[in-house]
DNA sequence: TCAAATTAAATTGTGCACAATTTATATCAC
DNA sequence: GTGATATAAATTGTGCACAATTTAATTTGA
């Protein structure tokens, strides 16, 4: 193909995954209302469900986000009352993320949410499971051979 | 699979493709700085290099954009000099969007944009190809069966 | 032991995305 | 023609992402 060619929208790779990404979280979007969580703040609770008490780094590196994004974050989420924060005794530089009673009681709500989101999608089992492989792939790729820092 | 299972992260498809489209634009950085562009930026420009003189709604369906993303972004392509804007004449309502010569000439630059994405994301033509005839099923089923409204 | 280097969060500033509203223009119905 | 409706951008306000810097706590090393 020619450089020329290259630049056409069409030919692109990475626009189909930025559209498919804000089309995503678009369709989210009314499923998680009822909930109160914005995606990114859905995908914190999920990263607490499965255990709390992790720290802002240990939270960022599950995400691939760093503190600029998920502090305020969590001062969103602890001012709707579904976590606490507090210092880790050994050492103060760490911040831990611990679940309310309210944020463990949100999973149950939480728990029609995949499947809400499936019917959303329109993908048989098939493409689900190629898709997330290639695109887990790519995020290692991307994560690998780091820039050049 | 349990209802429970499906929260976690790892067997979410939506949490790869929002994690991936964020490496994607972080790995465009360094190679859009030269070019002194945002991977939005680059994308509008992508537009309108295929042709200029587009209305702001005619770029945004092309992009899945609306005005409020596009009117800033645009005002800063006006002031890096690289697009003119303009009212249609037949209706005052639409504004046009033209490349300037300096946004025609930076197309010449931005030919080698593509070769050195393909350099980062380490995914051979099958791959390639796969994840985005998927990536724009999923684009089209999203947009084909709207909410609600 | 104490100054230098390191680390973890927080802060600051920029630029998206997008819902909701507003403004200006155009079209339609009568 | 003129009021009602519709349409295109722009505006307003919220919440990410992330680079760069700052603050505070910890570790290291001469």
């Amino acid at each position: 193909m020619a450089d020329d060619d290259m630049l056409r929208l069409e030919a692109q790779l990475c626009f189909p995954l930025y559209a498919a990404a804000n089309a995503t979280i678009r369709a989210y979007r009314p499923i998680l209302a009822p909930l109160g969580l914005t995606y990114p703040q859905y995908l914190v609770m999920l990263v607490l469900w499965e255990g709390d008490g992790r720290s802002v780094s240990e939270i960022g590196s599950s995400l691939h986000l760093d503190s600029g994004t998920l502090t305020p974050l969590l001062k969103r989420l602890e001012a709707a009352g579904l976590v606490c924060r507090r210092r880790q005794v050994a050492d103060e530089r760490v911040v831990l993320v611990d679940l309310t009673a309210a944020g463990q009681a949100l999973r149950e709500k939480a728990l029609a949410v995949p499947k809400a989101m499936a019917g959303r999608l329109c993908l048989d089992h098939e493409q689900v499971n190629r898709l997330r492989d290639d695109l887990r792939r790519l995020v290692a790729n991307l994560d690998t051979d780091a820039p050049q820092d």
